[in-house]
DNA sequence: ATTGAGAGTTTTTTT
DNA sequence: AACTCTCAAT
């Protein structure tokens, strides 16, 4: 029976496949089938005839969610099992309960920067003086306690500690205001169905019976309010099944904490532990170095990872000047493997800790005409004319919405300034009532001139109006909240680059309300569209099917995997991150980050790091970051790109036992360079034009580039041959010089 | 009320 | 470098 399904998979697999009732933690090293395992084993609870609404899959990430789902599907059509992230799971859950915990079920989601928003003005209007702390401080204090499970009444300050007190006079107030304002923050989201959860025993043991069987994924990044939820929908029916890897908990500054998984069979001492452990993606080597590394942290449990796969090429360590010359010599090698046709651009991703590190290659990229995509840079919903015309869908579905209504009743201007808004919040407060109908009753506050009165009367109008809209089509109404509200117009007759830009971005924003029209045709409401953008990410929305080169930080890589990965910027201070430096924890979080990466390739892996790298405006000397050391030498092809300084002093104290080989290479290879350029810090190079700093290789040429000739002008490589010094080029110039061939060693070709 | 210049900063990572 | 915020001028 279900030899198609159980026939593929190991034995360790098929043991995780086929338990079904009773706890089960599946711990699940990179590469292993997890996703697979995961899928086939919901797949075999409904061959069993398990009824697909008593399964519930709770994912870290949408992107984790419809994958699974699309597998789901494939294995067994139809199938309506609840799959998605944990903060979906909880906004749906709580639409159902809302008055429970005193919102009405049209709550308003509120992201990072509009709970930022609601802080402040709680701040603000309280007369609080933060000292020398930041409002943000105070937020992620907030979060922190949200995240571990501590309300408001119950936050008690460490004993001396200013901020703390600050906590515990702002957080109550903060609650407060969000709950008047009918709204919740991300971390709400998770703390009111925890606390539901505690508080009613009907509604637990109702959903607890509704959910018989609760898989939970990426469990090493799940924080306390979410180990709260899976558990509390676990006590009549202990069908918990979780997947995790310890080794690649990278989310601990969110609260995860590693303990959950550690400590899960302690939690449930019936538990079956399954160990997934052979790697089926990565090349031997590849393992070798990843598994080295990760075996400098402390606080794990070992795991012996293993593949079957070839030995692999030995992974590149390679040392650049500068970032430019780290983004232009990858670059070279992309387009290089692409134009010899052994890869297409889609093989490739490359990886950096923090987003600012991007900009380098986007510029290398674009000059080299390789086509690229982003994964989470400016995220589109965060950009601020998307949020500000979503801010009119909040506040049309959630009237009180105070927050939207103080981003927008100013935006596009319409004459009501700061000191209005002022008085119309000192009446709102007094009143108790949400803004808008505050605004309602302008006319009642005195002090307001007839054409403040006007102003205000003008905007609840339009709110109106658009209400009226509300039921219809989501597109529809996005339409009219641009006409209404004048938003169009103001974008329209600005001539401001950007301004043009942005009226782009929210025809962008009416194609996905479209979309989502259609997606969800009669269901379609403004609530879910407004669910949908606050709590889907661009992450989420990786384009897998062009054919693209794939950047994208460390932490957004997780789960991915890629036939070329390159790991940059591996410097002391970025990876691992300044900020952990003084802490043992995260600085074994930032191995765990390194490991990630490592594991995310197939068959070819290059480690970089420049000599040199601008950053924050300053061009600074690096050092090599302390894990390399940490990497088996015997894996590794250590290389230095022509130009790279080798400062070998540096090299031998950060990197110890291998410098040697290095300083040697370099000494050996680069004799000429080396006095001239040891004690000078290079000249900074404008980041923006496309000029090139030393000597251009012939190497540096790829098929398909636009290059400058002085005599002929601008051109296009159509073919090249040979290397080296016999490289050549042909090039055509286009019009009545046509095409030519040049020995590139010696012409006066550069890239344009 | 709106705009612009100048000053001051910089969240690592994301649901 | 790029971004936000503040304050003064229009």
């Amino acid at each position: 029976m279900h030899e198609d399904l159980l026939g593929k998979l190991t034995p360790a697999q098929r043991e995780a496949v086929t338990h079904v009732e009773g706890p089960l933690l599946i711990l699940a090293g990179p590469g292993s089938g997890k996703t697979r395992v995961v899928t086939f084993r919901i797949a075999y609870l409904l061959r069993l005839g398990i009824p697909d609404k008593n399964i519930l899959g709770l994912t870290f990430t949408n992107k984790a969610a419809d994958e699974m789902r699309s597998r789901v599907e494939a294995l067994v059509p139809g199938a309506r099992v609840w799959l998605g992230t944990f903060h979906r799971f909880a906004a749906q859950t709580l639409r159902q309960y809302a008055q429970f915990v005193g919102l009405e079920p049209n709550f308003t989601i509120y992201d990072k920067e509009n709970s930022l928003r609601a802080l402040k003005a709680v701040i603000n209007d309280a007369n609080i003086d933060l000292g020398s702390y930041s409002v943000e401080s105070v937020a992620h204090a907030i979060s922190t306690a949200k995240s571990a499970l501590i309300l408001p009444t119950d936050y008690l300050p460490r004993e001396g500690s200013p901020l703390g007190e600050l906590v515990r006079r702002i957080y109550p107030l903060y609650q407060q205001r969000l709950i008047q304002s009918n709204a919740v923050d991300f971390d709400d989201l998770l703390m009111h169905l925890a606390i539901l959860l505690r508080q009613h025993p009907e509604i637990r043991k109702r959903l607890d019976d509704r959910y018989r069987f609760v898989m939970v994924d990426e469990y090493q990044d799940t924080n306390l309010v979410q180990y709260a939820i899976a558990r509390a929908i676990s006590v009549d029916h202990p069908n918990l099944a979780v997947t995790g890897d310890p080794d690649q908990s990278i989310y601990g500054w969110r609260g995860a904490n590693l303990n959950n998984i550690l400590e899960f069979e302690k939690d449930f001492p019936n538990v079956r532990v399954v160990r997934l452990e052979q790697n089926y993606r990565s090349t031997k080597r590849i393992l070798a170095v990843a598994a080295r590394l990760i075996a400098h942290n402390v606080k794990r449990k070992e795991k012996d990872l293993f593949t079957e796969n070839a030995e692999g090429r030995p992974v590149r360590l390679m040392t650049y000047a500068n970032q430019e010359d780290e983004a232009r010599d990858i670059a070279r090698q992309i387009a290089q493997a692409v134009a010899t046709g052994q890869r297409r651009y889609r093989d490739f991703a490359l990886f950096y800790r923090i987003n600012a590190l991007s900009r380098s290659f986007e510029i290398a990229f674009r000059e080299f005409g390789i086509p690229y995509q982003i994964v989470n840079g400016v995220e589109f919903f965060q950009r601020k004319e998307i949020k500000d015309i979503i801010a009119y869908l909040q506040l049309i579905n959630n009237p009180r919405d105070d927050v939207a209504f103080l981003r927008i009743i100013n935006t596009p201007p319409r004459s009501i300034g700061e000191t209005s808004v002022k008085r119309l919040r000192q009446f709102a407060a007094e009143q108790r009532l949400s803004l808008l109908e505050a605004a309602r009753l302008a006319d009642r506050i005195g002090e307001f001139s007839t054409r403040t009165v006007g102003a205000f009367r003008g905007f609840v109008n339009m709110m109106d109006r658009l209400a009226a809209a509300a039921d219809g089509p989501v597109e529809e109404l996005l339409g009219l909240v641009m006409t209404e509200s004048g938003y169009r117009a103001m974008l329209e007759k600005s001539s401001r680059e950007e301004d043009l830009e942005r009226l782009a971005n929210i025809e962008e924003l009416l194609t996905a309300a479209r979309q989502f029209d259609e997606r969800h045709q009669e269901e379609a409401n403004l609530e879910r569209f407004l669910e949908e953008t606050a709590l889907v990410s661009d992450t989420d929305k990786m384009d897998d099917r062009s054919d693209r080169v794939t950047l994208m930080t460390l932490h957004a890589s997780k789960g991915l995997e890629f036939p070329v990965v390159y790991l940059v910027a591996v410097e002391q201070g970025i990876l691992p991150h300044e900020r952990s430096r003084n802490n043992d924890d995260e600085l074994e979080e930032e191995r765990r980050l390194m490991f990630v990466g490592i594991t995310r390739a197939k068959e070819e892996l290059q480690i970089s790091l420049a000599e040199y790298r601008d950053f924050r405006g300053q061009r600074q000397l690096t050092i090599p970051s302390q894990f390399l050391m940490e990497l088996p030498r015997s894996e590794l092809e250590i290389v230095q790109s022509p130009r790279a300084v080798g400062r070998v002093s540096t090299f031998e104290t950060a990197t110890g036992s291998w410098a040697r080989v290095v300083s040697s290479r370099f000494e050996n290879g680069n004799r000429s360079q080396s006095g001239s350029s040891t004690s000078a810090i290079p000249p900074r190079t404008p980041s923006t034009s496309a000029s090139r700093r030393g000597p251009l290789t012939p190497d540096d040429f790829v098929l398909d580039m636009r290059v400058v000739h002085p005599r002929y002008g601008v051109g296009r490589i159509v073919a090249l041959s040979g290397s080296g010094e016999s490289r050549k080029a042909t090039v055509d110039f286009g019009g009545s010089i046509g095409r030519m061939k040049f020995v590139l060693s010696q012409s006066p070709l550069k890239p344009k």
